[in-house]
DNA sequence: CATAGTTGTTGCAAAATGCAATAACTATTT
DNA sequence: AAATAGTTATTGCATTTTGCAACAACTATG
């Protein structure tokens, strides 16, 4: 990481995964079950190959991700949250609220609905699922 | 705004805070209690003053903003929170906590310390505080 | 009228992003 | 082994955003 801006922890935050893309990822790998540079870039938002590539790295770097080879296909490679990537769910679940929250056109969904009823239920679900694969 | 990238509620939000500055100056109206430009342009990022007039532009036109003459000066400006700008704190407050959990060179302040021990009463509490003075 | 305070604007360089084409490597098929 | 397909990148170039420094417009104050 280059130099932070100061010792604000937002601010340290931001320096990480302040931008339009990280946390499209870790959304996939987090709560889409995706684990491939081919699914994430498929994602409907569509993000650049050069993008994709510089994004993983750094979230290598930063240990939010762990990057191995597929047991099944060695030409392939698989991206899994470490701890601290899973600690990243209670902020992904609080963006999705809040989105939902003021997008007419961001639809809740099943995850969405259950969010609405018992954000912290789902917090903890979620994050004791994770628990099971991360590296 | 630009066109949405999709209609997911995550990818729907960081088409709008989803930058390296946007959440330090909601930060800075949020729990510093700053007001103006001249403040945000003094915080210890340094944000650069067009960097700052355009953010301020679209949190104002994205209406989590709200600005106002000052009543006591003319030629101040007063920024402050809509109710959609306060519904940021549990971000705000999740990204803190994150940050200052993974970065040793953060040290946790009293805020800090707060939310490490009871993070839904600092968000319940603040919360009722923003209240009083949204737009 | 001079000065300071506040909120910007402008110009230019640097960095990041977006887009399309292509390449390297592996696995599979013929 | 040659051809094909799948996966993970790299490269070049145009566009956009950011960073930095200087300056400008407006308003209060003395």
């Amino acid at each position: 990481m280059e130099k932070a801006r100061s010792d604000c922890p937002i601010s340290c935050s931001l320096d990480v995964f302040g931008d339009k893309w990280s946390l499209l990822i870790i959304r996939d790998i987090m709560l889409r079950g995706k684990v491939s540079y081919s699914e994430f870039l498929a994602s409907e938002e569509k993000i650049a190959s050069n993008i994709l590539v510089n994004r993983l790295t750094v979230l290598e770097a930063e240990k939010i991700l762990v990057k191995e080879v597929s047991p099944a296909n060695k030409s392939k490679f698989l991206y899994s949250l470490t701890q601290k990537g899973a600690d990243l769910l209670p902020i992904v679940i609080e963006i999705m609220d809040w989105g939902a929250k003021y997008n007419e056109n961001c639809p809740r969904r099943e995850l969405g609905k259950k969010i609405k009823k018992d954000k912290a239920g789902v917090v903890k679900e979620l994050s004791q699922e994770l628990r099971k694969r991360v590296k």
